[in-house]
DNA sequence: CGTATTTGACCAGCGC
DNA sequence: GCGCTGGTCAAATACG
């Protein structure tokens, strides 16, 4: 059981470094005049650290020596007076080490609070799969003509299932590794690679699976999927670009069928070999409206005011395949999805699974035209949060979306367009995917943030790029 | 001159 | 196989 923020409080670090000789580190940060020294000697070993002690030392004998062999008042005046002085220097010590030691604190609260958070995701994940399997038995006892995906996956249900546990934390591995910003897009690459070679040698070596079975690459498409999943975003804004805080860099536009305004691609510069790409055009119904979609995720530190866009990005992606992941039970094939919009919320988030990616769509303009206010602020869209905000803040969110979600006769027009085989059973996928995806405190958070950081900003330019592409040309026409 | 943008060419996937 | 479409590349161009 990891400390809980609690815990972490209720239990602060009892080596709290005070003014000693004991050498610790920390004393030398707080009093480091020379950082880049501190910098060179900081991974050495303890016996830098003796020589710091000991320049203290020497200083104090120093100054006592200083004062030798004149008038023994003025000697114990100025001893008087140095103690003094070194009262409050060892005053301000003490409280720089607990300011350091308390950001340090901070740090590794932050710290436990993504292990925690993942933690919970992947816990979130397991229990949306074994839902799926739950799902997936009852419908094959109560219905006698199976789906062809139950029948794809029905002779090897049994036996697999240890199987496909296996595969399940194998793709929640590789969700990790999707999650792994610091290490570079190549690295991610090869250790997605390595990931589905050794799934599917897993695969290949268990004797209980047909050659045959369709779930055979799921793991692999699955993984393909995740970095295909795709955020799109829907906000008026008379910027070619709503402001994310990312930095990019334009390396196409195209003329998209259906739509006069050309579409504009873009990929992320504030990291060699970034992965990320992103997708601006206008809508064509309504050309006020930009529609901004990302794909990908970041294999770099963000700013703060990029991190909320890439962190519901991140987190749709891997939770929308998660909710979806076919790796285990093929419930879910997501080339027979259709959109599905999800009414209770206004039509602000659209899951959209077609083929060949899965989009998450988020409206950020259904509500404008809603607020007086806001149409005589055509900039300031604020009003849209109030769906969210309006509800204990952020923590509703999931509720917002869940209650949609819970009622299946909102996607009525799902079942129409699908065969009466499939439609319980798409509903069901659709339900727990959306469900997953939306239970997920830190996509919707993180989804709260990004409309935040997208609301705060729609009408500044983006960083990084101040072009006068054709979708501006196409919005000034219009 | 370095960097960013533009834009035509190229490629892959898909449907017919 | 062919055409269409979306996406990417890269040379040319613009800009600071």
């Amino acid at each position: 059981m990891e400390p809980t923020w609690n815990d972490a409080i209720a239990k602060p670090n009892s080596s709290y470094p005070v003014m000693s000789f004991r050498g610790t580190p920390l004393l030398m940060d707080a009093l480091d005049f020379f950082p880049e020294k501190s910098k060179e000697t900081e991974d050495d070993d303890d016996i830098d650290h003796h020589q710091s002690v000991k320049f203290h030392v020497d200083t104090s004998l120093d100054l006592l020596t200083k004062n030798t062999g004149g008038n023994r008042s003025m000697e114990e005046n100025d001893a008087l007076e140095t103690m003094d002085e070194k009262s409050k220097f060892v005053a301000l010590v003490a409280e720089l080490h607990q300011m350091n030691a308390e950001n340090q604190r901070l740090r590794d609260l932050v710290d436990q609070m993504n292990n925690n958070c993942d933690a919970l995701r992947m816990q979130l994940i397991n229990l949306t799969q074994k839902q799926h399997n739950h799902a997936n038995n009852a419908e094959k006892e109560d219905m006698v003509p199976r789906s062809f995906l139950d029948m794809a996956v029905a002779e090897k249900e049994e036996a697999s299932q240890q199987s496909s546990e296996e595969k399940l934390r194998e793709g929640k591995s590789m969700v990790d590794l999707m999650h792994q910003r610091k290490s570079n897009g190549k690295d991610i690459e090869d250790k997605l690679d390595r990931g589905r070679e050794s799934s599917k040698a897993r695969m290949e070596s268990d004797q209980e699976i047909s050659n045959k079975d369709p779930r055979m690459d799921q793991t692999s498409e699955t993984l393909s999927m995740i970095k295909k999943a795709r955020v799109s975003v829907r906000a008026r804004s008379d910027s070619t670009m709503i402001a994310d805080g990312c930095q990019w860099r334009k390396y196409g536009q195209k003329m998209a069928k259906g739509n006069p305004c050309p579409r504009a691609y873009y990929r992320c510069t504030m990291s060699t070999g970034c992965p990320v790409r992103k997708q601006v055009q206008r809508c064509a119904e309504d050309r006020s409206v930009l529609i901004t979609t990302y794909e990908g995720q970041h294999n770099h530190p963000l700013p703060p005011t990029a991190q909320a866009m890439a962190s519901t990005t991140s987190a749709a992606a891997s939770m929308l395949l998660s909710g979806s992941m076919p790796s285990s039970d093929g419930l879910i094939n997501p080339t027979i999805l259709e959109t599905a919009s999800l009414p209770c919320s206004q039509n602000m988030a659209t899951l959209s699974a077609s083929a060949p990616f899965p989009t998450i769509t988020l409206d950020l303009t259904q509500n404008a035209s809603n607020s007086s206010k806001l149409q005589r602020e055509p900039h300031n869209q604020m009003g849209l949060l109030s769906p969210l905000l309006a509800h204990n803040k952020f923590m509703s969110v999931p509720k917002i979306f869940g209650q949609s979600l819970c009622d299946q006769t909102k996607i009525a027009g799902l079942h129409e367009s699908q065969g009466k085989d499939t439609a319980p059973s798409f509903a069901n996928s659709l339900n727990a995917a959306t469900a997953a995806i939306t239970a997920d405190p830190n996509f919707t958070a993180a989804l709260v943030a990004a409309i935040t950081s997208v609301m705060g900003n729609s009408h500044s330019s983006t960083s990084g790029t101040n072009n006068t592409s054709g979708d501006e040309q196409c919005n000034n026409n219009a």
